[in-house]
DNA sequence: AAGGGCCTCAACCGCTATAGA
DNA sequence: CTCTATAGCGGTTGAGGCCCT
């Protein structure tokens, strides 16, 4: 399709924006409102291209966008949503309020993606670096997968060679609890045609088998691990999907990280 | 003080999607 | 259905500021 150029005329000025031209372009939209941008530069006495003009307001001059650093809670919302979404920024940007795709984009370079990096974590996938247990760390799966019983596949094949066993049980205890409150909620899940108790008691048992009867952990927990499977005994795709949506994952990898051996795992067994 | 390297982020580029004539 | 204008998206660039030597 051949179309017209939007910015390769003669006399279109590139770069940076100056003040007056900004009050020109808010001037101009304020009165007539956004549109016609094509022809808005010649209307606002502008020598810039309209393509500029929108790009320089809905990422810049926009009376809603909100500047300034991002908080704590912001960074974990684009943390997650990454890993839901990937470099979807406009998707991301749909859940912070006043902050443009451009914005998140620039942050999530500069800053986000070195953070993950530091942490031990691949910023594409969010998965520890240097993994070779491609079963255990596998992608994640948007729908009929259980983010929580993947993350403990992933957590314990990597991490439980030196760890805590108490200190994991009590974790992946308090998280299985959060599924279950989770699933009580009527704004998650359409009906609690499950008992949250069994749900529990299904992964507490799941738990327990797991934590029982691994005593070589790095391979025990991916290959014979029954914690997802159990989960899937007892919750619908669509509570399985909601679960993916809502559990917490990061914060609880970062709990874990916190207290297993991360980075030091040598031969041995769980105790 | 100078200058070189690094970092940030606004702006641009090229492309696709969509609406409407 | 085709064509054009516009909107939107994600990747990339480069100016300017900061920091370190």
């Amino acid at each position: 399709m051949v179309r017209t150029p939007c910015c390769k005329e003669e006399g279109i000025k590139k770069g940076a924006w100056t003040p007056e031209e900004d009050q020109k372009l808010i001037a101009y939209l304020q009165l007539h409102g956004e549109g016609g941008w094509r022809t808005l530069p010649q209307k606002a006495g502008l020598k810039r291209c309209g393509k500029s003009c929108r790009l320089r307001w809905s990422n810049y001059l926009r009376p809603d966008i909100k500047r300034g650093e991002f908080s704590p809670e912001e960074d974990d919302t684009i943390i997650k949503l990454h890993t839901l979404y990937g470099n979807k920024w406009a998707a991301i940007a749909a859940s912070l309020e006043g902050r443009t795709d451009n914005d998140i984009k620039n942050y999530w370079n500069t800053n986000l993606k070195k953070r993950l990096k530091q942490k031990g974590l691949n910023p594409i996938t969010h998965h520890p670096i240097n993994s070779t247990d491609q079963t255990a760390f596998e992608p994640p799966k948007p729908v009929g997968s259980s983010g929580s019983a993947r993350l403990i596949n992933r957590v314990a094949s990597k991490y439980a060679v030196a760890s805590n066993r108490d200190l994991l049980t009590e974790i992946i205890i308090r998280n299985s609890t959060f599924i279950a409150n989770d699933s009580q909620n009527p704004g998650h899940i359409d009906s609690p045609t499950a008992n949250s108790t069994n749900k529990m008691a299904a992964e507490s048992s799941a738990l327990t088998s797991i934590l029982i009867n691994t005593t070589s952990p790095s391979s025990a927990f991916s290959e014979n691990c029954s914690f997802y499977d159990d989960f899937t005994d007892f919750f619908s795709n669509q509570e399985m999907s909601d679960m993916y949506k809502n559990v917490d994952s990061f914060e609880f990898m970062e709990e874990l990280k916190g207290i297993l051996s991360y980075g030091n795992a040598g031969a041995g067994d769980i105790y």
